[in-house]
DNA sequence: ATGACTTACAGGGTAAGA
């Protein structure tokens, strides 16, 4: 295995966050990025602004809402999926997998499903169905694999500063918890609890009510490791700082980085 | 609290996010 750090981050808009998007991967350089919630058209994806500070890029965009996409410093990733299998009637550009750097990466969207109980809702569980399918395959590979992304999904209480006020919400349903919890009984390794088995870690904090200045955030954004990946994860963290800075997204980049020799845990 | 704040699309006000 190649030294690689692997970093999710839900952009809100690259065009409106491309100057963070930028900033940020010229100080922490990651070596695989996975990227959520484009909001543009395939056509106004910033490839070039990429290549130019050494990023290559696919990508499945779309108006207005959605889009993925996996980034490679120094390389070019090689696309082997487009959408989830099983549904090609669903037009969301919620999923996008492709290899870099020796390593197999689902970059994924999960539904927000609000408000529910509702059609959102019903469609956030049967894309969870249908993501759980096709990561049973992933997870028995042979081939080093990351299932990373924006899972709207708050997987436990002690990922969410207060649950009282989220209780409605589609992030924190039993049926919700429950989709993840059957993902996780696939073998997968949940990266950033297996490094933080009970600190308070969070990936979101929404613009209302100054919830970053008051910490009052959510874990959403999650990296999940097939066991061929999984003995080779030596840390992992949230950039919490980008969340920080003037006209941030309101999720920050979370990330993993794996090492060339296996690690105990 | 059918809220607050921010985005896209459009060129104002609505839909959507989480």
């Amino acid at each position: 295995m190649k030294k690689l750090k692997i970093a999710t981050y839900n952009i809100n808009g690259i065009r409106a966050h491309l100057p963070n998007l930028l900033a940020w991967l010229k100080r922490e350089s990651p070596d695989i990025v996975c990227l959520q919630e484009l909001k543009a058209v395939d056509s106004a994806f910033p490839a070039s602004e990429l290549e130019a500070i050494g990023y290559g890029a696919v990508w499945q965009g779309q108006a207005s809402w959605n889009g993925v996409a996996i980034l490679a410093r120094g390389a070019q990733p090689l696309e082997s999926r487009r959408g989830l299998p099983s549904d090609p009637g669903d037009k969301h550009s919620r999923y996008l997998e492709a290899a870099a750097h020796g390593v197999v990466v689902g970059c994924l969207y999960l539904p927000n499903g609000n408000p529910q109980p509702g059609p959102k809702f019903d469609y956030k569980l049967a894309w969870f169905e249908r993501l759980i399918l096709h990561a049973q395959t992933l997870q028995a590979s042979e081939h080093p694999v990351v299932l990373a992304g924006d899972y709207n999904v708050v997987p436990t209480d002690n990922d969410i500063y207060s649950p009282r006020s989220w209780l409605k919400d589609a992030l924190l349903q039993p049926q919700s918890r429950e989709c993840f919890a059957r993902l996780l009984e696939q073998g997968w390794c949940d990266a950033l609890r297996t490094i933080y088995p009970e600190e308070r870690l969070y990936t979101f904090w929404d613009y209302f009510r100054q919830h970053w200045q008051k910490n009052s955030g959510l874990r959403i954004d999650h990296l999940l490791l097939n066991p061929t990946l999984s003995p080779y994860l030596k840390n992992a963290g949230v950039d919490a700082w980008v969340r920080n800075e003037p006209h941030a997204s309101d999720h920050a980049p979370t990330w993993i980085e794996i090492s060339s020799r296996k690690q105990r845990h």
